[in-house]
DNA sequence: CGACCTTTTGATTGGCGTCAAAATCTGTGG
DNA sequence: CCACAGATTTTGACGCCAATCAAAAGGTCG
């Protein structure tokens, strides 16, 4: 566990209890692993880190040595375009995996940045391997889980291509409480129908190809409609029918089908 | 086989010799998999089909029976928007598998129109899950095909979001090129440098996010600095160099890292 | 040859970017 | 608990890239 060992990456005591072994089982990648085989999951784990906001995990054409799982916290994962700017590509949420989408020269094809404090768990690219060749349901979960990521991606790529301002925004937004609804219920209030939303609107132009300037003009707009409240880091959907017709959204579009 | 059984597909004679075990392994999924298992990975094959250009062979929404290899041809995957317009996602090259992006509820995420004759290969989506449960082999090259797809997917993203025009289409010709020349030997002529090229100005627009207008003038640009040769659905990249800084285009993107 | 694509060109419009500056929020240390 | 620096949000004026509308010219295939 070298590489890691530097102020950035704070390591956390290892957790290795039956209790760990239920909870490792919440994370996306190992949901259909038997239950007698994730303690063998187990032993290819390599540490747990936290990382405080603020902080790249990886930059784009380094060589990672690990994968992540992450476990709890909000990660942005991002290209850099030449001339400064950059695209966000995905929020990731807990569960989701990190860092295995490398170039075939072993470089990653897109840096990390944790938006909040995060904790993550550490897997050996050899270890992401050997799990994946010897475990097929891991196998099978990772393909669906890019699927869904493709998916999502795809939707992304239709709000760049093909949709004004006020859609993409509309979108991105529903998109984000229906994940967070979904995979974090931490940051997820269901008397207030309200989310932890840790975006600022600086993210949010790098993430749907537009300004800080103009997505905050388009916020304030939805804001006077009555379409949503945001502010200090919550986001409340006040008219989800009325956004999902502005942004033409569509919940399917995030709930794929199981290819095994 | 029924449910194809209608006039836009039509039925071909499956080539069950030898020479055409030797033909199923250079379609990409097939790819890993051991000389002896191949006779057993074509039980699961149904029937190869031709079909005419525009035509569609599947609709978003709807609930194919069927999932396709393309043999050869060219054939466009694209999502319609509410406003008549459409988004297209991919422009699917010989070996590329189609129709096995479900939603749930077992819909298709997007629509599928031939822009050449193509001949396709058939398989139910029951026995595609066999062979993905069975066959470690096609798992794991399912994952690096979604893989490459994504890295494409989203290097489409950040030519939307935070490219301009000139870019984007340089980057699409380059990419469609390269893609070309991999993937489609046939439609690729070495000595000429030039590429066979069946997408109109209208679909290059509609991959884009530009309308069919702007896209002509920009192309008109690229001829008259030297740039591309491009007419009566040839391409010719004259100066990759410069193409390639207005697009920012690396082909090392298309060439993702094995996974397993 | 005729119908239908596809490409090409011109004039005009508008959504969003750019630049700049003020106001507000957030976190940190004294 | 306040002071202060840095981040984030907010507002205004102005400009430009690409969309829109319209129509002609060139290709293609039955």
């Amino acid at each position: 566990m070298h590489s890691l060992n530097n102020s950035v990456f704070n390591l956390l005591p290892k957790p290795y209890t039956d209790c760990a072994a239920c909870e490792i089982r919440k994370t996306a990648l190992f949901q259909g692993v038997p239950y007698g085989r994730l303690g063998w999951t187990q032993q290819y784990r390599e540490a747990q880190f936290s990382v405080a906001a603020r902080n790249q995990l990886y930059f784009e054409n380094m060589r990672p040595e690990f994968a992540f799982t992450l476990v709890s916290g909000w990660v942005a994962l991002y290209k850099t375009i030449a001339d400064g700017s950059r695209q966000i590509l995905k929020y990731a949420l807990p569960g989701d995996l990190l860092g295995f989408n490398l170039t075939r020269d072993g470089t990653a094809t897109h840096s990390a940045e944790t938006i909040t404090p995060v904790i993550l768990c550490a897997f050996s690219s050899k270890n992401l391997s050997i799990m994946l060749r010897e475990q097929p349901e891991i196998a099978a979960r990772l393909v669906e889980m890019n699927l869904r990521d493709m998916s999502i991606c795809q939707q992304h790529l239709i709000c760049a291509g093909r949709k004004d301002a006020r859609a993409r925004l509309a979108y991105m937004l529903l998109e984000t409480y229906y994940r967070v609804q979904k995979q974090s219920k931490a940051d997820f209030d269901e008397k207030a129908k309200a989310i932890f939303f840790p975006i600022t609107q600086e993210l949010l132009g790098d993430s749907l190809g537009l300004t800080n300037v103009h997505v905050n003009r388009v916020l304030k707009v939805f804001k006077m409609e009555g379409l949503i409240e945001c502010s200090h880091r919550r986001l409340i959907i006040l008219d989800e029918k009325r956004l999902s017709e502005i942004a033409q959204f569509n919940s399917q579009t995030l709930d794929i089908h199981p290819l095994v």
